[in-house]
DNA sequence: TGTTAATTGATAAAAGTTATTATTTAGGAT
DNA sequence: ATCCTAAATAATAACTTTTATCAATTAACA
């Protein structure tokens, strides 16, 4: 997949493009939101850029993702339960399938929801800008091994 | 409208069923959460409840919320921001419509979404158990105000 | 009416995020 | 290559929201 290396860049040009300086922290939280699949948590980020910058402070990861959202370029996913988790290599909204036992994110291929949007525009009269879809359930490995 | 009536009731058997006692406190917030079409936050219902009871404790709110969606008869709403809303007409998971300016949620009628769920687990082999679907947008009422 | 366990109210604690501030550093100018 | 300055970092305090604690109160039953 290509497509994360080209993640990685775009992200970077825009926070260049945008005044920003380019430090080793930014690299390395940009790296994992571009690459990772697993969804991270902040905490996630934190804990995996110790081990390369052990005086990597958990502020600095709250403000890199909030300049990277700010520039729409990584997708929030807040829970009920409080938890956040990040997409920077989809940051546009789609639907996302959650396993309850491992949190393991999947994401969908559905096209019946932008039809859904057109027909909520018509019966509640709002201008839709924006959505969020989960489902929530347990993957098959979860499923097969009983846990 | 007597659904509103009859959620009530069927909150407070539900509350009286597992055991629990009956208290003005808690009959206040049931009546809120049963009738209330706004969706409110536990400050909104506290906010509320102390024109009646001054001296109605904040964690009294948020235990009974606890005890209510432990019964299933309570939607927790959590949005990204970290607020949480409740809607206690119609618990189980369903679509929702919110005005990004005024904060207003609408309950849209939405037909589509079994289908997606299977075809989700076609997909994926998850087995779905629950869903959350929002839409964000503006409302036609601050549309037309320009707010 | 009395008894007892659940509930309440007040507050402390916990968890997660944001703000503050001194120190460090990236990036342009010299 | 070095200097300068504004931005970024690290450490920690402050803040916000929710949960836990515990003494005082009260609903429900005998």
């Amino acid at each position: 997949m290509t497509d994360h290396k080209d993640r990685f860049e775009i992200i970077i040009q825009k926070i260049r493009d945008n005044g920003h300086k380019i430090t080793p922290q930014r690299l390395a939280i940009v790296k994992i939101l571009a690459e990772s699949k697993f969804h991270p948590s902040v905490e996630d980020i934190h804990v995996q850029i110790k081990k390369d910058f052990p005086t990597m402070s958990l502020a600095t990861v709250y403000k890199n993702i909030a300049l990277i959202k700010s520039l729409g370029e990584v997708l929030e996913l807040g829970f009920p339960d409080g938890s956040n988790r990040y997409d920077g290599r989809k940051p546009t909204p789609h639907p996302h399938v959650i396993c309850i036992k491992c949190k393991k994110i999947v994401d969908p291929d559905l096209d019946s929801l932008s039809e859904m949007k057109r027909e909520v525009e018509l019966e509640t009269h709002f201008k839709i800008l924006n959505h969020r879809l989960d489902f929530f359930g347990i993957c098959s490995h979860c499923m097969a091994e009983k846990i």
